[in-house]
DNA sequence: GCTAAATGTTGAT
DNA sequence: TCAACCTTTAGCT
């Protein structure tokens, strides 16, 4: 269940362990045809942009996978075993396996296909080539709430429904306030926070948001929750000023926020 | 054992 | 705005 640091995690981990040796591909699933081709080749790169993750394999081509709400990898070390039925993807060296699960997206693409893809997707805040100034002319021209922009790809690539409520309440920024509104100050606080957080997010191989002294409960102890201010803590009290956090439906997802502390 | 929910996106209405 | 897709797990009984 991912944005954009967890698939980053994912390209980091599998570049040590598996690019530039001769990769076993299968697909215990039999819903990933291309698997037989690309078997016993030398992956070559293992990339991220957003949420999106490609495994190059040289001429051959790119997997693309989009791990979707739901979809997983889980990577061990060998011994192999036994795949489960519903792997779609299996890579394995002599020392590592990888087994990709409930993907939306497992595809070989050209490099055509890639390039469209990238061209489709806002600046990724864990890039290193990332242009901050394509999201802002979007952002800044658009009458959708900052709430829904932070959530498109198009815009912004990486961030999902946990980093967009944190971002926002780290901000201080009501989650309805108009992309048109938002002044290039608060932009320029939601990129630099949304580095930050994401690569602590890589860094730690899950969301962590919260600062220290948030997390100290005063008369109790440090709990495994205590990683967000208000995702996923609705009717539970704002950690900085004790007020009901609210969780509302938003196109189809939900949002939580702090109304006394955004405004 | 059953149900609901989950860090997502697309395509039809 | 809604349904569809993909799968696991937590929290019930």
């Amino acid at each position: 269940m991912p944005e954009g640091h967890t698939i980053h995690r994912l390209a980091l981990d599998h570049s040590d362990r598996f690019v530039g040796r001769t990769v076993t591909v299968t697909s215990p699933q039999d819903r990933f045809a291309a698997a037989s081709r690309l078997d016993g080749q030398v992956l070559s790169d293992v990339e991220a942009y957003g949420k999106h993750l490609l495994y190059r394999f040289g001429e051959a081509g790119w997997v693309h996978i989009h791990l979707g709400l739901f979809g997983k990898i889980w990577t061990k070390p060998t011994p192999l075993e036994p795949a489960r039925s519903t792997v779609r993807m299996r890579l394995a060296t002599i020392d590592w396996f990888a087994d990709l699960v409930g993907p939306t997206q497992c595809m070989l693409i050209d490099a055509d296909e890639r390039a469209a893809l990238f061209q489709r997707l806002g600046p990724d805040p864990l890039r290193a080539d990332a242009v901050p100034d394509a999201a802002w002319q979007k952002l800044s021209k658009s009458r959708q709430s900052v709430a829904a922009l932070l959530m498109d790809q198009h815009v912004i690539a990486g961030i999902g429904n946990a980093f967009r409520a944190e971002l926002l309440y780290r901000a201080g920024l009501n989650p309805h306030v108009e992309g048109t509104r938002l002044t290039f100050a608060q932009w320029q606080m939601l990129w630099r926070d949304a580095k930050r957080m994401m690569r602590l997010g890589v860094r730690a191989n899950r969301i962590v948001t919260t600062r220290p002294e948030d997390r100290e409960r005063r008369h109790g102890r440090v709990q495994p929750s205590d990683a967000t201010y208000v995702y996923r803590r609705a009717e539970m009290p704002c950690r900085r000023c004790g007020s009901m956090v609210v969780m509302e439906p938003l196109a189809g997802r939900r949002l939580y926020w702090c109304p006394s502390c955004q405004r």
